[in-house]
DNA sequence: GCCCAGGTATAAA
DNA sequence: TTTATACATGGG
């Protein structure tokens, strides 16, 4: 992907594949929020960004040539080509148009995968704007002052308290399950790091030893948090669009891009409620 | 007040 | 192995 530094920050030529809104507010992370000028503005591993679109352009302010190179570019997937695989999807599976059509300009970001992880733990049962403030508060609260803002905590900070210590998150019944993840991935005995390439099904499987890890947040980690853009978030809604809206797919069919053609039937479904 | 949120643990059928 | 319920909380 082509960029440049200009005084306005890092300038990339992108086209049309990057919708800012589509990737930032489609639930699949919580730490960004949207301007006025509908910029958006979030931290990622001690960085605080603000990235707005300028025509073709995509300009992300405060970034330098060396962040961009080894943090931005990574997890903006800039070198995935989203036209590419919408394309590759319809053609595996034409039943697919529609929904792919629907929404444009999702990219799936390169999350940190304890993020993910810890993020989607309290995802369950909730709805997104408090989803937002528990996570925010979970910054404030246990992560490392920036100059403006908070990283997210770490594992091995969260590993070291108890539910009590989460109890202004205000999470709920979710408090013993972050506790419970944090150990576990903190001590080894989950090993994120690993599930980058290991066989997916052993990686669903080692996820869901964590307590209130199911189907559902295992796969959503796997998607957000480490970028298997074949997991599947298989849950009963999910069954239940398939079935109705396109009886003629086979989730197993979807293949090596099942999580982003995913992405394109969950908003097909929800712009057409009545459909379902 | 009431319903619900891209779920999961737990206890029965 | 499949089917109900409770769960903590607060946004709409």
């Amino acid at each position: 992907m082509e960029y440049k530094i200009t005084q306005k920050g890092t300038e990339i030529t992108i086209g049309s594949c990057f919708d800012l809104k589509n990737t930032f507010d489609c639930g699949q992370c919580f730490r960004w929020e949207e301007a006025e000028d509908g910029s958006f503005t979030g931290i990622v591993k001690n960085k605080k960004v603000r990235i707005l679109r300028e025509g073709e352009s995509v300009i992300i302010e405060n970034c330098t040539d060396d962040d961009y190179n080894t943090l931005w570019k990574s997890y903006l997937d800039f070198d995935t080509s989203y036209d590419g695989i919408r394309q590759e999807l319809v053609e595996h599976c034409p039943e697919l148009k529609c929904a792919v059509d629907s929404i444009d300009g999702i990219r799936i970001l390169r999350q940190d995968p304890w993020e993910a992880l810890c993020s989607f733990i309290i995802s369950q049962n909730n709805n997104i704007p408090r989803i937002k403030g528990i996570v925010a508060k979970l910054c404030e609260g246990f992560g490392d002052e920036l100059s403006d803002g908070y990283s997210f905590p770490s594992a091995d900070v969260i590993a070291q308290l108890s539910a009590e210590d989460l109890a202004p998150l205000r999470a709920g019944f979710r408090a013993r399950y972050i506790i419970d993840a944090a150990r576990k991935v903190s001590s080894g005995q989950v090993c994120l790091e690993q599930m980058y390439d290991a066989p997916i099904e052993e990686c669903r499987k080692e996820l869901m030893t964590i307590t209130g890890v199911g189907a559902k947040v295992a796969e959503c980690t796997l998607l957000y948090g480490l970028h298997r853009l074949e997991a599947f978030p298989i849950d009963v809604w999910m069954k239940k669009a398939l079935s109705t809206l396109f009886s003629a797919v086979e989730i197993s069919s979807l293949g090596e891009y099942a999580g982003i053609a995913q992405q394109y039937i969950f908003h097909y479904s929800r712009i057409n409620p009545q459909l379902l």
